[in-house]
DNA sequence: TCTGGGGTCCTAGGACCC
DNA sequence: TCTGGGGTCCTAGGACCC
């Protein structure tokens, strides 16, 4: 008995998580059979597709693009928007079923989990199957299993051909499946990464391999060194299990409807985010000691903006006051198009009770923001609203992620 | 090809300390 | 006074992931 990594990745997940739904519901169209994706909000035929049916792929549609340029490929392209809080009843659903294989789970990201598993190296196929069509016939979507001796080559078995099926990449496989891959399926090698090393002629995952370590990390730093061994298939991480994969920041951001040039509409819009962000923080039992705004203009240019707090905090009107003075410090007076809010060096909020500021005060703003959240958990976001938002057009919270976020993936594995 | 939003990590330069 | 070195923290930007 050797102790072997499983990669469990959904395939084309929010689509077939909307498609199972909405079989349950008792709908007789599967969205997995016609031309169809989630993404976007196809009324203004903004956004981009998030995700796509194998039908719509024929139409030469891919993750990524605008929603327009997916009409013109295919008119009749049915397309839903996201319903985040569905995916992660899904992602929930299928965390239980793989908790039945193993108490050593590492959620990776909404669809896509490692799993350790102690079996013969005859009986892993079997389990790999058992697995897919253990979710399969339980929650009605598919997944690709991806088995081998370590997590980055559990990940790339799994990327190979779908849906609906379960592959292994050992060692000893290496050389015949995975160096004749083009360089960028590799896990860590993005756009900006491929165009260097096609510019060392580095194309395939097996070039990468046989390439000279030193120049890699003279040309990449350190990450030449990682992507090298993974192209190597050297990788040894152990299951994070989430008390360890804690969060490190919490923020939200949005493309505003239309490009903004005056500072009074961008108060608004970082209090929205303000809002979310901080409900977020508390909701998570986290105080931050960092504030970041970032600002992409109009012509898509963007640039950030920080600032460390005196002492760490959980208050809205803190947060956002100190947005404001950001945006005043860093704004180049051009055209926005975009702005986010963002917290970090997040800390535990265990010992704000015995804060040395004022005690009686802290508690009265702490039970103000406790009381605007439980109010917005239950009855929605827009129950109670800032009065600075009433006859205006932007709404007073802005982003996603709400009650129940869980811990992320990290880059690395 | 430049279009969304949510993340993490790395690096380099500057400030500041001893 | 302007000459050494080591360390940490902060900040901005870039790269990667899904």
């Amino acid at each position: 008995m050797n102790k072997y990594y499983f990669h469990v990745d959904v395939n084309s997940a929010y689509l077939s998580w909307e498609a199972a739904y909405q079989i349950q519901q008792g709908s007789d169209i599967d969205l997995r059979m016609i031309p169809s994706a989630v993404g976007g909000d196809p009324k203004t035929r903004r956004g981009i597709i998030l995700a796509k049916s194998i039908p719509a792929k024929k139409y030469d549609i891919h993750t990524g693009e605008t929603l327009y340029k997916a009409f013109q490929k295919c008119p009749h392209l049915t397309v839903v928007s996201p319903r985040y809080h569905l995916y992660m009843k899904a992602s929930q659903a299928m965390h239980n079923i793989l908790e039945s294989y193993s108490p050593n789970i590492q959620r990776f990201s909404i669809d896509e989990s490692f799993l350790d598993i102690y079996a013969s190296e005859t009986s892993l196929e079997d389990l790999g199957n058992q697995i897919r069509i253990h979710i399969k016939e339980d929650l009605g979507f598919t997944v690709n299993v991806g088995i081998s001796s370590n997590k980055l080559l559990a990940k790339v078995a799994s990327d190979f051909e779908k849906p609906d099926n379960v592959h292994t990449l050992f060692p000893h496989e290496i050389k015949s499946k995975m160096w004749p891959l083009p360089v960028e399926d590799l896990f860590m090698v993005g756009r900006a990464t491929a165009k260097k090393l096609h510019g060392m002629n580095i194309h395939t995952i097996g070039d990468l391999a046989s390439a000279d370590l030193d120049y890699l990390k003279y040309k990449l730093k350190s990450h030449g060194q990682l992507i090298w061994e993974y192209a190597n298939g050297i990788e040894s991480s152990k299951i994070r299990l989430s008390e360890e994969n804690y969060v490190k920041g919490i923020g939200n951001s949005t493309t505003l409807p239309r490009d903004i040039n005056q500072s009074e509409d961008a108060h608004m819009y970082l209090l929205a985010l303000t809002e979310m962000v901080a409900m977020r923080l508390r909701h998570e039992n986290k105080l931050c000691s960092v504030v970041v705004i970032s600002i992409k203009n109009s012509d898509l240019s963007r640039y950030s903006h920080q600032m460390t707090l005196f002492s760490p905090t959980d208050d809205t009107n803190v947060i956002y006051q100190t947005t404001k003075k950001l945006f005043h410090q860093s704004w180049k007076n051009q055209s926005i198009r975009h702005l986010g809010v963002r917290v970090t060096g997040l800390s535990n909020n265990d010992y704000y009770q015995y804060s040395l500021f004022d005690k009686k005060n802290l508690d009265t703003l702490r039970n103000l923001n406790q009381t605007l959240d439980d109010l917005r958990l239950k009855y929605g976001k827009y129950t109670i609203s800032r009065g600075v938002f009433l006859h205006k057009k932007i709404k007073p919270i802005i982003g996603g992620i709400g009650e129940d976020d869980y811990k992320m993936m990290s880059s690395l594995l």
